[in-house]
DNA sequence: AAAATTTGTCTATTGATATAGACAATTATA
DNA sequence: TATAATTGTCTATATCAATAGACAAATTTT
């Protein structure tokens, strides 16, 4: 209704909220919308830190829903760990900004984070010996089913999943890189001991899905989440593939920031 | 169950599909969540174009579902025209690729999209005339306040909507750049009329999220899907700013090649 | 102290989601 | 031609999602 007055104020054209109705029978649940909204409304900077949100009735009439709705979208976000209700007092942001993860052709995953987390690490949770997919071999000019590496990792920031990736390496060149990875907790660290001090992002190709069950899991997320996915392939110097990977970020909890390259 | 077989196979171990159980009760109906799977393991190419796919039964067994569950997600993807569906004989794929975005310092939208879109147009929706938020103040080096002029625009792809961009300039500096966009279509273009012959892309940060009413609207989206969001500073060669926009593209559709550049 | 505000809990009702089973209609196969 | 396989339609039932209203509990404001 006079939520239209606020369109010349300029205060957030983007962000939505403005005119956001929901779509109903759509297979997406009008709590879980809203509170992807809500998610939303705090990352661009329309909740800030600390403060409180509005009172379940206005967000209700807002969204046009009953206010059983509306607590429903808290309480999943307070599930989450993003908001806290206190009875009496109102309901306040907790955690807001989203990692911001650095991409260029020489950003190393662990760089470019300082600042933002205390506590950066990689966790190998799974290392395999396999024949190269199409898709892989492809990636890494072997032929098709070479012998290839697998190496399942998880990026954590102050004890938070925020990356998961599935990287492929040439067995024949990169035998015992699995170990290496374990010790060092870097890929970086890990090529250095098979003699590649430098090496380049080549390409890069970017989309987004609903998380799937093995997402969920992983990256500690409530169904619905959404992760945005990496396929990149690192090449040497002189333009060698060394690395093939998908990398699956938690969208609620990174942005990916494309770095002048 | 025997499923697990394929898992040196490297068939897919990426596309998921594979120990792929779903999430109950998550405010994402299951007939979503199989509905976006499929979509997944089409772009994947676990199923080919005009493949058929496995049979209700089997797909509600692999789901570990009912069979009208997996029915209401077909329904949904033959509304979307992804599959049809023929009584007696089966289901079948019908599109399948997305179109893939170079995105780098000095890619035009309408440029690198040759081969893969055989009409490629821009739609003025909206001209405004307002003053600037502090978001887009910052990202434009202006005051705070400055008026700026507001271009909404739609990007097409043989008649397909592929993405929604919102766009900001110096009011000062380009009055009638709208007019400008109205009559060629194209930013490179007005931009030209302005003196401005080359420009880059300064900065870029990608974020996903579900998309809201506008986005469904505009996109022409069912609801649920995912937007890829790109926020990005355009400057003269010089590091002057003169364009900030964000852009919304639907990643059922859509993925964003970083090249390397 | 009293009133107003805000979150928390409870009951009840309606519609969408999901399961279950049966059978029809169409097509492909033996 | 008969059989099998596959999609389409129907009925019935249980659970989740959403609405509605009332009141309790805690906090802030008057």
């Amino acid at each position: 209704m006079d939520d239209r007055a606020k369109k010349i104020g300029g205060k957030e054209m983007i962000g939505q909220q403005m005119a956001s109705s929901l779509e109903r029978r759509s297979g997406v649940s009008l709590w879980r919308q809203i509170a992807d909204q809500i998610l939303q409304s705090i990352a661009v900077g329309d909740f800030a830190e600390n403060a409180a949100l509005p009172p379940e009735v206005a967000l209700a009439e807002r969204y046009g829903v009953n206010r059983h709705t509306v607590r429903s979208a808290i309480a999943a976000l307070v599930q989450d760990g993003v908001l806290r209700a206190e009875q009496g007092r109102g309901t306040f942001v907790l955690s807001r900004k989203r990692l911001s993860y650095p991409i260029g052709a020489r950003t190393r995953f662990s760089e470019g984070l300082q600042g933002q987390a205390s506590e950066r690490r990689s966790v190998l949770l799974e290392a395999a010996v396999e024949p190269a997919s199409r898709r892989v071999a492809e990636g890494l000019g072997l032929a098709r089913g070479s012998v290839v590496i697998r190496l399942e990792t998880r990026g954590e920031a102050d004890g938070q999943a925020v990356s998961r990736a599935t990287g492929w390496f040439d067995a024949a060149r990169f035998a015992g890189i699995d170990a290496a990875m374990a010790e060092t907790g870097s890929v970086t660290a890990s090529f250095q001991r098979f003699g590649i001090g430098d090496y380049l992002r080549q390409s890069t190709v970017l989309s987004a899905r609903h998380a799937d069950a093995a997402d969920l899991a992983d990256l500690d997320l409530q169904p619905g989440a959404i992760v945005l996915v990496t396929v990149a392939v690192n090449v040497t110097p002189d333009g060698q593939p060394i690395q093939f990977a998908e990398t699956r970020f938690p969208a609620e909890r990174v942005e990916l920031k494309l770095s002048a390259l």
